[in-house]
DNA sequence: AGGTGTGAACACTTTCACAGCA
DNA sequence: TGCTGTGAAAGTGTTCACACCT
């Protein structure tokens, strides 16, 4: 009934955006939004929010909108945000730590069950009420707590090793934050994460800038 | 002479990946490199490799392939890496600090010269060598220090009130981590970095899986 | 009137296929 | 022969415009 037809990245970072702004409408007491205005929110179009929303179905009501709660909660489902999600930390270097001590995620969802690490110096440590484990200890891990999703935030140099084992645990997602594109097989799904490459898109359009005038 | 056309961002993701091989292979040693051999590292294809390239000029050599150390460099310079930028640090907090001590910026040009943050019980304190100054002190230290870039690391209720410091400072680029569209006056670049998007991507494409299965 | 849902037009990106150079 | 550079074709994503519902 849901999703007919293949849909696209965008789409979805756009829905997350939506999402956002809903959220915050409903915590202002506001019961309905048009397109328009989710559009001034996100920096797109009308047209553009109904065509995302009616590839998922027609939750609005015309000449009044949409109902900020309801179609909050249409698109957690479509997000896959109507239940919790079970992730493992993997790599407590830099980002990692921070990262345990984020609260983003748990807000929107998803718990961190595990932290594991390849350097020996930090197995052992405890983050909250979770201990580092050492990454030949994945594949049991994943059985016990039932883990679905990695966050990778290992050096690049221990990405391979590291990402074997990810799969063959039987992780389907893997949210990356070393910077190099992960080889994974057919079914595992990664997103990257990559700040440098933000850093470099910036530094390209403010030297354009420069050029031109 | 460089880029006479818009430039979408894909190209300029896809460059940065396209630099970071040749890097690697320029470690290795090797001395040139095929469209074909970029795109498979790159899980592009060849076609797409030497379009992209080409949007900038000609850099290879038909037979033989491209010179990486020569490539590297031409792609450097058209993101403006040929250059080290000075960058500000907004927000000491979970993400803030760990940005601090990451080194990813600082090895691909970007330097931290000045860390500010809102909370006044943060300020004064020594990350390496910088002190951390009140937000207030931004635009002074925009021009004392040359400030060019901002990292935006604060929490989504502070964002109006600092990124009106910040583009009344005269910055004209903007790394945000804060969940929500920044809303900036004409030439001023942002670029977000969103990990709980990324998430919600991820779970998107495994309910969906699950679902179809 | 006010605002959705959607086919059709348009714009942009990617892929194909091949001419042309080393 | 081998691989680049690039127009033309195919494919995607976005915008327009309007019928249709409340």
């Amino acid at each position: 009934m849901s999703a007919p037809k293949k849909i696209s990245e965008s789409v979805i970072r756009r829905l997350s955006l939506y999402l956002r702004i809903l959220e915050s409408l409903e915590r202002a007491g506001q019961g309905t939004v048009s397109s328009e205005q989710l559009a001034n929110h996100s920096e797109t179009t009308a047209a553009q929010v109904r065509k995302d929303l009616s590839l998922f179905g027609s939750f609005g009501k015309r000449g009044l909108g949409y109902g900020v709660p309801e179609l909050a909660r249409r698109i957690r489902t479509i997000l896959g945000l109507d239940r919790r999600w079970r992730v493992a930390l993997v790599g407590v270097g830099r980002i990692g730590s921070a990262l345990v001590e984020y609260s983003g995620f748990e807000e929107r969802g998803y718990d961190i069950v595990a932290i594991l690490d390849v350097d020996p110096s930090k197995i052992g440590a405890e983050w909250g009420d979770l201990t580092v484990n050492h990454i030949t200890e994945l594949e049991n891990i994943v059985r016990e707590r039932s883990v679905e999703m990695v966050i990778l935030a290992v050096p690049v140099e221990a990405v391979p090793a590291v990402l074997d084992r990810v799969t063959c645990a039987g992780v389907r997602g893997i949210l990356n934050f070393a910077p190099t594109t992960l080889r994974v097989p057919e079914g595992v799904t990664v997103k990257n994460v990559n700040m440098v490459m933000e850093m470099e898109a910036l530094s390209f359009a403010l030297s354009k800038e420069e050029g031109e005038e």
